[in-house]
DNA sequence: TGTACATCAGTGAACGCGCGTTCACTGATGTAC
DNA sequence: TGTACATCAGTGAACGCGCGTTCACTGATGTAC
């Protein structure tokens, strides 16, 4: 169903939806998601509380469509990057191109960052369609993943075996998926110390620190 | 002060204090950190609420000493571990043991990992002492860094003149700045996502990635 | 074009809950002579 | 060894707060004939 086919009662809806969430994301990033609180979000849109049970059936609800969003944001991102890269011919994929978004992606809302790779809610679990998009997230790396630059290693054996997480991709070669890990666990480790605050009394420069990881992955520029 | 010094009063403070801190992991470890309730805490040990504060200040300072000692114990399971390998005479140090306690010191408590690691709570500021702490750790993984294993580049002509987090090892050549880091960025990288259950449905082992992981720092074994 | 009806957004009151924290007080424990 | 006093652990009542959520209701908006 298109745009201009829902009635405007269901366009309304959709609005406020939107609304909301954009308050949401501005009460988490003042002060995370745990102090996500239904009744301020509107209080700040000059509603009452029990108003928002029109757009979200519970808070739990809500909190869920703001990590579908945050997926969604940053799968988008990656394709987004991805396609454009791809266009002059046969310009072979890279890492450097995600891991360039993802920084970026991570810094633009640290909070939205940790509401996907932070602490977990305790109890939340994440429904089927999320694990979907985070899923798709892997395939974008996949895609992108071109000759690995580490050593080949024992892991690999086992990655052969155990490839469930990247059927989309049956052909690629163990290396390639050990490098796809290795992207993902290591970029990571280093945003959530970087975003966490704790390279702050160190005095060095996070942006190089990720750069070095990066070529380090990609077989990049060395000394 | 030994112990055998501190009146009986003083030793029973000392004890009802670290019951409290127990009860807190208690609770920290079913539902996080931020469902902390001292009010819950002294109902599980048959006091009424404020009692409580004869032993801590507020809830801040409660918060401030599990963290403390979360610290406290992580650094020292390092230099225990540490020491045991340096016993027979000049045995080189190596990464590989840290790794395999840090391992250990995360699985064993994840909330704990957690309530270091993970999403900052917003508006907290370690004292000074714990970032003394956190610092140690560091310096302890930089006596453990031997030969490293990646191939030079430029990040660490940064390391070079940023280097004020190893002012403890002054001689460190700047690839064994790197190799510390990395260490740290890498493992906290597998870790966190292996702790907050991201590997779950994706059907390998998390134990073998942080190995390859490792082995892809010391320059250990390889395919 | 106008009327009758259904839909649905939003309100205000209320429920029950738990939180951190303060305060004045009781009673037990330790200390000094 | 016994008495007088100071220290301090713990209680119960209270304050003020905000939370998620339900419910019966009002009033506006859309729909059907």
């Amino acid at each position: 169903m298109t745009d201009s086919m829902k009635s405007p009662r269901e366009r309304y809806r959709q609005q406020v939806r939107e609304e909301v969430k954009e308050k949401a994301w501005q009460q988490i990033a003042g002060s995370g998601a745990s102090a996500l609180s239904l009744n301020a979000i509107a209080k700040q849109m000059g509603m009452s509380g029990p108003a928002l049970y029109r757009y979200f059936a519970n808070r739990d609800e809500l909190i869920t469509e703001l990590i579908r969003d945050a997926y969604r944001s940053l799968a988008d991102a990656f394709i987004a990057a991805a396609s454009s890269g791809d266009e002059g011919s046969g310009r072979r994929p890279d890492l450097a191109g995600p891991a360039h978004v993802l920084r970026r992606w991570a810094l633009a809302d640290p909070h939205r960052y940790f509401l996907i790779y932070g602490t977990p809610v305790p109890g939340y679990h994440a429904p089927p369609d999320i694990t979907a998009i985070a899923s798709e997230l892997m395939s974008v790396l996949l895609d992108a993943t071109a000759a690995p630059a580490a050593p080949p290693h024992a892991f690999e054996d086992h990655l052969a075996t155990h490839r469930a997480w990247a059927t989309n991709h049956p052909e690629a070669p163990p290396a390639a998926l050990r490098q796809a890990l290795a992207f993902w666990t290591r970029l990571h480790g280093v945003l959530s110390l970087e975003l966490a605050g704790h390279f702050a009394g160190m005095g060095l420069d996070p942006a190089l620190l990720y750069q070095a990881e990066v070529d380090a992955l990609t077989g990049g520029p060395a000394a």
